[in-house]
DNA sequence: TGGAGATTGGGGGTTTTACCTGTTGGAATT
DNA sequence: AATTCCAACAGGTAAAACCCCCAATCTCCA
């Protein structure tokens, strides 16, 4: 049996969600809270430990991306779920980077929440479709950065070179250039891209997804 | 009814797939294709269009990758989930760039299968959470990446300012100062990242997820 | 076989960065 | 009132980055 617990400040919701997931086989909320202090106090006392938080992002106090942020420090083997309105992608960033398991909107139906549930326990993971058709915006964003110009491997190489903290002394050793020669294609790879800097390169083959930092 | 086309070079491997799909409930392989051009041809006589089509990666002839490109580019209706042993990186985020809409790995099971079929239905979209858990293990690296230095709201300002094509005398107009004041704060940010560089000040700050390209 | 184009390199310049050692004035502390 | 702290600023210097024009090879290929 997975337990479960809520942290949302709307008791009705929590309360309906609660009998909701009880009525799904395999699950039961062991507890829930309203707001972030008060749930990790119960976190901390240990007394009914869940597999699951459910964690609402928006609570009056002690933000959702706090709790989240504890939990993934203190408590790394419950599995974080955030529940949230907000389709924000600054707040979504934030809390992957700080380890949730999960990021749920609360739109989704019963069924969703069901698979949700049920793709954690099995995989560990679980991002609702519009999170990951976010990721997918942002990757297709990059393909309308302009057009890629074509570069040839020499160029290549050295565009990677590029977005490097080494200066180009440095870069036409690893080459085995000479360092006019890297000059000369740094111009090149300026007059492609269209930008009057190697800051404004890097910045450019980024969004074009060219290199990876 | 959905249906599906199947795009695999392993004869035996399309052909049980097809076999554990038709007895989905609700689902239907209507053709399979031995590589990329047929799989092309079949697409363009329009005869049975499918809702869905699997695409291995790694096929001979016309990988999988153009196949995902053409029919991203010429069947936008189509949904690709691209099927594959390679865990590597770069194709998948070569597949996401054109635009596919989920991505599974052969060593999944028939649940997650169906699981992943009825997601790509109702929502469009799906993936499977090792790529999700990818995209994690990725942000994860960025906290990984030393500690994040304290930098007051100016510097912030600035840092932000530096992850820019601007020279130094534009940002200093911009943040009103002077190019001296803006050089003393760069040389504090430099020291507190411990880079030599304004581009390694970039690099740390964006794997340290302070500043977004 | 001559020319187009890719690759590599040189010389000589200006501009921008990066680093250094200072000073001033205001706010907070004690 | 004296001290500490810090934001803001100045000037100078050396290094790196940036910009232009030009040249020697080499391959390819029409």
């Amino acid at each position: 049996m997975t337990t479960i617990a809520l942290v949302d400040d709307h008791k009705i919701f929590s309360d309906s969600l609660a009998s909701l997931i009880n009525d799904f086989e395999g699950f039961t909320v062991c507890w829930s809270a309203q707001d972030g202090a008060k749930a990790i106090q119960l976190l901390q006392q240990n007394a009914q430990k869940p597999d699951i938080v459910f964690l609402d992002i928006v609570m009056p106090g002690m933000s959702g991306l706090d709790v989240a942020k504890w939990i993934c420090d203190n408590k790394k083997d419950i599995k974080v779920l955030a529940l949230t309105m907000e389709e924000d992608d600054n707040s979504v960033i934030q809390m992957l980077q700080y380890g949730v398991r999960g990021y749920l909107l609360k739109n989704i139906g019963a069924e969703e929440l069901r698979m949700a549930l049920e793709q954690v326990v099995k995989f560990g993971y679980y991002y609702t479709p519009i999170i990951t058709s976010n990721i997918h915006k942002h990757v297709e964003k990059k393909n309308q950065s302009g057009n890629v110009p074509e570069i040839k491997d020499r160029e290549k190489e050295l565009l990677n070179h590029l977005c490097t903290e080494m200066p180009y002394a440095e870069i036409a050793k690893k080459m085995f250039l000479s360092e006019s020669t890297v000059d000369t294609y740094r111009a090149r790879l300026f007059e492609k891209f269209e930008v009057k800097n190697r800051i404004g390169l890097i910045l450019k083959a980024v969004n074009m997804g060219l290199v990876k930092l």
